[in-house]
DNA sequence: TGAATTTAGGTTGCGCACAACTAAATCGTG
DNA sequence: CACGATTTAGTTGTGCGCAACCTAAATTCA
């Protein structure tokens, strides 16, 4: 366990993982100022257009985000226009997220925000895919601590 | 370029470095609640367990933060008696913070915390030292698009 | 030397994240 | 069926990140 003491932060993972979400993001910023939306926004519509309609607690599940962060963000979709919120009929606990016709539409700008994004890591698409299942994989053993 | 069109956030690299850093973040979280520092302060102090000393624009070059993040920060490190803010007599637009007692004491702490971290991976000391540079890579790479 | 520029840090405002808490609806078990 | 436990969202409060803007001090250089 020779050197874990006291290494800088430049060469501990979760300080790489940190400054490189962070990086990432800031290009999404650019990318998706033209759109109106943050990256966190983009990640809910990028699920309703695979669903087309999701509940919170669909999305919390599938963006690991809870209720205290989706519910001011998803209100803020719906100010912009690109969806609704209902309570289902069904259970009146649940509210449903579907995508209004300007949330669908906005869907074509997708391909070319994913192009630029894959071009910024300067990485070819076999390398990406390595890293990010290498990635996704350690994220998921850390959250699967409890 | 086949496919970046329209893949779900859990097989696009920034989300798992979002996501990654978010449960580390979390592992942190539990690990740094017995000092009572987060883990953005954390990586203030381990800069300052090097240095002893450092300004405010330095710790923002080490940690890609800027002043709007770190100012009201080091407030409260300074709050909680960790570290010292004073201007600097040579140039007075400069501030220097610097540890106290109570912040080198700290110190003590951080094998225990980078110990546990590297455990929580789940990979071999080989395996998470090659993951951390191709991500600190990726990260400098999309940092230097301006 | 004195005006223009640069640099350092701070402030404000907004949008996440997340803990802790609340209210309402539903479920499960006796 | 009753009633306690669970589930679903929402609210509040704190601490980042970051853009935009501000002030003061230092530097440049005409």
């Amino acid at each position: 366990m020779a050197d874990t003491q006291m290494l800088p932060p430049e060469q501990q993972i979760c300080f790489a993982l940190y400054s490189a979400s962070r990086s990432m993001t800031g290009r999404y910023r650019t990318l998706l100022a033209p759109l109106g939306i943050t990256y966190p926004q983009y990640l809910a519509m990028l699920v309703l257009w695979e669903t087309g309609s999701s509940t919170v607690s669909q999305l919390g599940d599938r963006l690991q985000l809870d209720s205290g962060t989706l519910s001011p963000l998803l209100k803020r979709l719906e100010a912009l226009g690109l969806v609704t919120r209902g309570r289902s009929a069904r259970d009146e606990r649940v509210v449903e997220i579907t995508l209004t016709p300007a949330g669908s539409d906005m869907r074509r700008y997708a391909p070319h925000i994913a192009e630029q994004i894959c071009a910024a890591t300067g990485l070819p698409m076999n390398e990406l895919v390595e890293l990010q299942s290498q990635i996704a994989a350690l994220a998921q053993r850390v959250r699967e601590l409890t």
